[in-house]
DNA sequence: AGGTGCAGTGCAACCAGTTGCATAGATAGC
DNA sequence: GCTATCTATGCAACTGGTTGCACTGCACCT
């Protein structure tokens, strides 16, 4: 359940409305803990009412009127309170683990090349992050407190990625040597 | 919705019960797809009524009867379809990283404690896999078919663990000194 | 004699996330 | 002039996964 935490955490940051925040989500947080605007939707409705955040309608012309959302001094309270509660780590799930421990059943070549894909898309991912990296961390040595807390945040989707693609050309390299 | 397919995939590699297969699951297919015993039986049944699986229900005495599946033509069927269907890379999911980012709001020593008990679980993981791989995979380049994926899928894990063992201890270091 | 753990199945309630759709005005491209 | 995209919010239905509990009987440890 942290979803709730991780739109917490984005509202510190600063306020904004629920089409804001996934916005946002797509581009930082939501490397770690993706959501769609639906979602963000209700919990920020649910938060509202337990009075962990609070809104302020804004009319705007020509665009449709929104609700910005600010974090309320309970809001402070369960995200400072979920900080300091252990919780237990990830668990890895990726379907593609399945198929390939099920590649023999079906036809290996197309499972080849579903890891091929996969491999291209988290490709691209790392590319994006070090993107990024490279745009708003160009010294990581002089980083302190929250901007450094953003840093290594992106690391671990830059190191994932890249363990990620990494996996892939092994896979790719062994089944192609299999094959032959 | 890959449960089914884990399931069936596991069935083909050999039939057993709804409680068998939850150990199994905690051994091996669960690195890539973790599951309850629940959700087992309860796949199991949908999956049962659908046609994909059989059961026979064997009496043993001392313990409770079980019931036995077995992969049947039409999960067979549906698991070659599932194979050569394109899926959406998994993304990354974990709670660790929203805390992180919220550091600065709480106590950053109380994150940096969470981050190492998320180390040791994940090391713990890595020595776990590395054990599998030591015992089963003595010598991985003679490996072929089904082995081969199985070797595969398992060094995966490896790969997954490792990078994130690693990305703590960046995470602790950067913490450590940004404190001190 | 009592507690823990294993083998085995299952129900019921709940929580979290996904998908499809609806609405509506502005702007931008063909 | 038409279509697509962006901003902005939201309902409804569904799917997938979690949690807590219940029942049985054996084996093992203290």
């Amino acid at each position: 359940m942290a979803l709730e935490h991780a739109i917490l955490v984005s509202l510190t940051e600063r306020a904004g409305s629920g089409y804001e925040l996934a916005r946002r989500f797509d581009r930082s947080i939501g490397y770690f803990w993706p959501a769609t605007h639906q979602q963000i939707y209700r919990v920020l409705r649910r938060m509202d009412e337990a009075g962990w955040v609070r809104h302020t309608e804004i009319a705007q012309d020509g665009r449709p009127d929104k609700k910005v959302y600010r974090i309320a001094a309970a809001g402070r309270a369960e995200l400072t309170r979920w900080l300091a509660a252990p919780e237990d780590p990830a668990v890895l799930r990726d379907g593609l683990g399945v198929k390939l421990r099920g590649a023999s059943i079906g036809d290996v070549g197309v499972v080849l090349e579903e890891v091929e894909r996969h491999r291209a898309e988290h490709a691209m991912r790392h590319e994006v992050y070090r993107g990024i990296q490279k745009r708003d961390f160009p010294k990581p040595a002089g980083l302190h407190g929250r901007d450094l807390h953003q840093y290594l945040v992106l690391r671990g989707g830059i190191r994932a990625e890249e363990s990620f693609v990494a996996w892939c050309d092994e896979v790719i390299d062994a089944l192609r040597k299999d094959r032959s």
